[in-house]
RNA sequence: GCGGGGUUAGCUCAGCGGUAGAGCAUCUGCUUUACACGCAGGGGGUCGUGGGUUCGAAUCCCUCACCCCGCACCA
């Protein structure tokens, strides 16, 4: 059976290998560790004893969580609680020597014949006469005590009679502790009925076992009542099994000792949780925290370290004893519980490094940086390990941990094979690519939910092509690869030039402390927006003219080659965490300067690319070349129809600058010709950017009812925008109070309004004849 | 019951005190020689409810409603 264990574990274990490796995860995968190895296993031992002998580790009879499928107790944390819609049932118990009967609720009748006891509140006046007298058990030769607990009884529930079954229940085990009632077990660990539930019941599995209790108690009239009943049911977490309350000889962690420092060093911010919205969470858990049951009845795992012999001693050790030291017999039998799994890998970051040995790796790794993780093992692993870690080399085994989201199907439902909505990485991979689903997962890990659609995917995609595209046209221009590029002269850089790598520049300080902060959804974001929206669809575009020779000299169209080599040598290095498989293809056919672009330079912002300046400028231009783009649309023309655009600039400078940078406008929005400070037509339309007067000559062609009613809309619109900050001006409040910079910018926006208004109305009515 | 998170465009989500954003979807036009996995343009939101603080609130505070996730309890 081990045997095959290990082959499901070598078949899943490259599996999950492959999956990182395709998914281009850069470990040193020689490295590679697992918990059974035998250092790991070493590490594990040596803990174990040590705990022992401390005390922090006991076997004791306890109730337990028992998985009758399973066939092994569980932690608490492996137990989840589901709201089931079940049943209650009213049972009559007949009180010995009085006509009364007592009247029990409970969820689970086939518990009946394990009751030692039934309880009401001591201050309960009905049932005080009968404190002290015994009721007849049914379906059962016994008779059991009436007893008071004002612990377990809440008089208000239910008839306030409780019956007590300390073998199968976690509050009445308490209970019984309490009144010293016996423990009758009529459950075993299949989940049969045992010899002590009587001959009409031994055999039966407990859910059959309820059937025929309920049946019995009916034939003798003593079941009062049944009616519908919602509450929360233990069931196993691996198996869904219906978990069986069961007291049970096992091994515990005394974990509170553990817990007061793991406590410390996160409220001291010596480690730091992120998002901080799970520190009350983590908070809440370890101030709160159980005994932690660690054996488990399982071939597979950690075998623990526990000798007994028949002479009833016990002896922990971390290599097997050659004999007893209390009668020196030879014949000891090793404890054949293993451990939870996640004992072992509480051990995780010193166990791989060859601790307990002060080793050079243990020095040199531990402890690590940041510890990334699921947040549903918050609690199995990572509180554990700064537990384990603090205990055992003094200091918490990482400083930060980030805990991601769990991935989800595109609704934000859980993934499961039953809901049919499981997406297998290596399916996405093959379908799309490594880099378009690492893109997709990081810009969708903001919050506790990753939900991943493909549609998504498909965009992100998308992206990838972009970018090839992108890159596969600066290659038709770029003869000068990365090694032999020039240095950059800022001064020699036209107004786009300086635009972009300004832009870029901003960008790639968002994206730095996007990183910086974990949010690599933002991070993720703003390189696609770059990348995409001003890089290729713009600036690509405004370096055409000069590119192709249609604009500028030879020095200008070099110039253009660097500029366009430096953005995008720039951007590949900025995306390579993200999609590193495209990123180093694309950057080594630039011709690169390192062997790899994973060892190359993450890019830092650098001041002296800033230029709020050219920003201004070719952001007015922008506008311009959409208003145009816009108009053409609007009023039906076709896109190789050529009109004549007029500035009015006051500003001899900016008109000089215009002027030169007029292709710009002319090709980008397909102009037949820019002047500056002329006279145009009466009919032309008229608007105002940035404080330029723009006139646009369209051939002449009537408006449809539709565009004129468009001009009439944009007005409205604008005067009620005017209106607006007229208000908020006269309001001597917000002049008064609101910062300066904020009230200039309500001017400065008035002032653009009036400007606008004055040279649409020009406008109005239509401009056909 | 305790704790946490959420409610923003058709869908999935950013934004968290100064004029509502993204991807996908949708509509219109386009063989503009990197890309139709594309280009250009557009439409679409009283930012869950009610109140408060503020010159100003999707953003801060309180109320309520609904949803999700832990934990505890459930005779």
């Amino acid at each position: 059976f081990v045997a095959k264990v290990w082959e499901w574990k070598e078949d899943h274990g490259n599996q999950i290998k492959e999956q990182l490796e395709r998914l281009g995860a850069s470990c040193d995968w020689t490295r590679a560790r697992f918990t059974l190895d035998e250092g790991l296993s070493r590490a594990v031992r040596h803990v174990f004893v040590t705990l022992y002998n401390e005390g922090l580790i006991y076997r004791d009879l306890a109730m337990v969580n028992w998985c009758p499928r399973c066939g092994t107790a569980i932690s608490d944390i492996e137990v989840e609680y589901k709201d089931t819609e079940g049943k209650l049932y009213l049972i009559d118990y007949p009180v010995v020597g009085d006509e009364r009967r007592l009247t029990v609720a409970t969820t689970r009748p086939e518990t009946m014949l394990g009751d030692t006891a039934v309880a009401v509140h001591p201050d309960d006046v009905r049932y005080q006469s009968l404190v002290g007298k015994q009721v007849a058990l049914p379906l059962t030769s016994r008779t059991i005590p009436i007893i008071t607990d004002a612990i377990l009884v809440d008089p208000e529930f239910g008839t306030g009679v409780v019956k007590i079954t300390p073998a199968h229940d976690k509050n009445d085990y308490e209970a019984g502790m309490r009144n010293e009632l016996p423990r009758i077990q009529v459950i075993d660990e299949a989940g049969m009925m045992t010899d002590a539930a009587g001959a009409l019941f031994a055999g039966l599995d407990r859910d059959a076992a309820r059937i025929a209790v309920v049946e019995a108690l009916q034939s003798q009239g003593l079941l009062r009542e049944v009616k519908a009943h919602q509450h929360s049911v233990a069931y196993c977490g691996k198996c869904d099994a219906v978990v069986e309350p069961m007291i049970s000889r096992q091994w515990f962690v005394r974990v509170e000792a553990l817990a007061q420092p793991a406590l410390e060093v996160v409220r001291s911010g010596r480690v730091e949780v992120l998002p901080e919205s799970w520190l009350s969470t983590y908070y809440n858990w370890m101030e709160n925290i159980h005994d932690w049951c660690i054996s488990r009845q399982l071939w597979w795992g950690h075998r623990i370290p526990a000798w007994y012999c028949d002479c009833g001693e016990m002896i922990v050790s971390e290599e097997p004893p050659a004999s007893c030291p209390s009668c020196s017999q030879d014949t000891l039998r090793q404890e054949t519980d293993v451990l939870d799994t996640w004992f072992s890998s509480a051990l995780w970051p010193f166990s791989t490094m060859g601790w307990p040995e002060k080793t050079a790796d243990l020095q040199a790794f531990y402890p690590t940086d940041t510890l990334i993780t699921g947040f549903d093992i918050l609690f199995f692993w990572v509180a554990r390990m700064i537990m384990m870690g603090i205990r055992f080399t003094g200091v918490p085994p990482f400083r930060r941990v980030f805990l991601n989201g769990l991935v989800r199907d595109e609704h934000g439902q859980k993934m499961s094979k039953s809901r049919g909505n499981v997406i297998d990485p290596l399916v996405i991979v093959d379908e799309y690519g490594a880099d378009a689903l690492r893109f997709t997962l990081a810009i969708l890990t903001s919050g506790r939910d990753i939900p991943l659609a493909r549609s998504r995917i498909e965009g992100y995609a998308a992206f990838a092509t972009k970018i090839w595209n992108a890159t596969r046209f600066a290659l038709m221009h770029i003869e000068q690869d990365l090694q032999s590029a020039k240095p950059i002269l800022r001064d020699e850089l036209n107004a786009v030039e300086r635009w972009i790598l300004s832009r870029l520049n901003t960008a790639t300080a968002e994206v730095n402390r996007a990183l910086s902060n974990f949010r690599f959804d933002e991070a993720a974001n703003r390189i696609y927006q770059f990348f995409w929206h001003e890089f290729c669809d713009w600036y690509i575009e405004m370096s055409k003219p000069v590119l192709s020779g249609r604009h500028g000299d030879r020095a200008a169209q070099e110039k253009a080659k660097r500029v366009l080599l430096e953005v995008l040598d720039r951007s590949l290095r900025l995306l390579h965490p993200f999609m590193p498989f495209i990123t180093e293809e694309l950057w080594q056919k630039l011709g690169a300067r390192e062997p790899s672009i994973m060892i190359a330079n993450y890019p830092l912002a650098e001041e002296i690319l800033e230029d709020a300046g050219a920003e201004a400028v070719i952001q007015t231009i922008q506008q311009i070349i959409t208003l145009v783009r816009t108009l053409r649309l609007e009023r039906g023309f076709a896109p190789k129809d050529r009109f004549r655009l007029n500035l009015t600039i006051p500003d001899q400078r900016d008109a000089q600058f215009f002027q030169s940078n007029a292709y710009l406008l002319l090709e980008l929005a397909r102009l037949s010709v820019v002047t500056i400070n002329e006279s145009v037509r009466d009919d032309a339309y008229r608007d105002s950017i940035d404080g330029l007067e723009i006139a646009i000559e369209f051939p002449e062609k009537v408006l449809t009812e539709e565009q004129v009613e468009r001009v009439a809309r944009d007005i409205e619109k604008l005067e009620q925008d005017l209106a607006a900050t007229e208000v908020q001006l006269e309001n001597e409040k917000f002049v008064g109070r609101a910062p300066a910079a904020v009230v200039q910018q309500v001017r400065d926006k008035r002032q653009d309004l009036m400007a606008r208004l004055e040279k649409l109305r020009q406008n109005a009515g239509g401009n056909a004849s």
